[in-house]
DNA sequence: CCAATAGTGTCTATCAGACAGTATCGA
DNA sequence: TCGATACTGTCTGATAGACACTATTGG
């Protein structure tokens, strides 16, 4: 820092993290919502976010923001998908202050207790279909569907449905990745094939899992260490 | 705002705006970049940009840079593109103090002079192959590759090649978009007939435009109504 | 046995790559 | 006439959609 500029001289903002978690639950694709204990928008659904701190990057700011707050992204719950989704910086997006958000997507194969933050009520996984009935705080709505748009396209053309799948899965569980994200019916022989056919998708282990609701015992799959699908998947619709 | 809050309570950010500006000139795709005339990194190329102000929307600010350095986005300069690119927040990614900075690519048909700001000693045009052997100042060559690869593969699924062609372009023109951008040649008959077969692509006019290298004159074009090319146009490589 | 899923095979339509061939301009 | 480009047509290979079929499990 040079003593020349005085901070004062800029314009006062401050600079937030708001993350949209995605996990998979039986109810479909689920986000972390945080249910906010303080004013402004009180008693309202929100992102998990916070303020980025004067010695860390923004994106520093996203993974301790996520730590924090789920537990995920630390040493102990690795596969973790957290990439920068866009900015939002309207005048008045905060009632208090100018405030710039920058908005994260997450993609998690777990869904840990939520440990809500001090000024929070309460932290829940909440189907996606079940928000657009909530009025979320700020503008989250909106980067709640920019988040969710990022990742239901980038499900077409990277291999990142395998973060939400878990270390290990069937293709039939990956193919109900897909299907809970785009929110359709794929075609499973032609989805099989795809997948296969895409080189460093899935890496098959030797084991199988015996099924619980019928079937012969499905052959069990690990991410492949590619991380685009090219020709891409394609989204009915 | 809330007198309740002060914003001195919040570490001190500065927020700007940076705009890769493209435009195609004789010597392939061109970024916009200026000269620094002041510290840090005088003398060093940048990308245009500045500050966010306290009544402005972060948008706003990249709008009206872009008004400021080019008159591209003006009302008489229209068929501008200007989207988000990446929100950029190392801690020291500016010397002086702690500035997060929101990136822009833009798309110009036009080079208009650029008109350099205060603290600038000139600004240029300059092909994005040259860019490479500059050192560019603060993260900005960062900044300039992400916006490269934005561009370029929003060719691939964008009808956004039109607006680096004009207002009326034949399909060689067109064409010549899509081989500067990519830094490829295409195969012409398989070019004009994706182009064709793309609903809403281009909207044929009734004009031609006679050659000035040779061949017959070709059939002008307009951009058309759509957004989205689906299928997309492959980029080899 | 039955429901449910795993896994395989096949036909077809679509589309991109490659390339040949004709037509039309300016120099 | 020649070089260069506009424009059209055709063959082929890759791939997605649709769907039929068999096999294997638990209840």
């Amino acid at each position: 820092m040079n003593a020349t500029y005085d901070p004062r001289d800029f314009p006062p903002f401050a600079v937030t993290v708001d993350i949209a978690v995605f996990a998979l639950g039986d109810e479909g694709l689920t986000v972390l919502l945080v249910e906010r204990g303080v004013e402004p928008f009180a008693g309202r659904w929100a992102l998990p976010g916070g303020f980025v701190g004067p010695d860390e990057s923004v994106d520093d700011a996203a993974w301790r923001e996520l730590r924090e707050e789920t537990g995920i992204g630390a040493d102990e719950i690795p596969g973790v998908h957290l990439e920068q989704l866009a900015t939002f910086g309207a005048v008045d997006r905060d009632p208090r202050m100018r405030v710039v958000s920058v908005a994260y997507a997450a993609l998690s194969p777990h869904r840990p207790e939520p440990t809500p933050g001090t000024d929070a009520a309460g932290a829940s996984w909440i189907p996606v279909a079940d928000v657009k009935a909530k009025r979320l705080a700020f503008d989250h709505a909106e980067i709640l569907a920019a988040a969710l748009e990022r990742v239901r396209s980038k499900l077409e053309y990277t291999t990142l449905a395998t973060r939400l799948a878990g270390a290990e899965f069937t293709l039939g569980e990956l193919q109900q990745v897909y299907e809970a994200t785009w929110d359709t019916n794929l075609e499973r022989a032609n989805f099989r094939r795809k997948v296969l056919a895409t080189p460093g998708f899935v890496k098959p282990t030797r084991k199988r899992r015996p099924s619980h609701v019928g079937g012969p015992p499905a052959a069990v799959y690990r991410a492949g260490s590619g991380e685009t699908l090219d020709p891409p998947m394609i989204r009915p619709g």
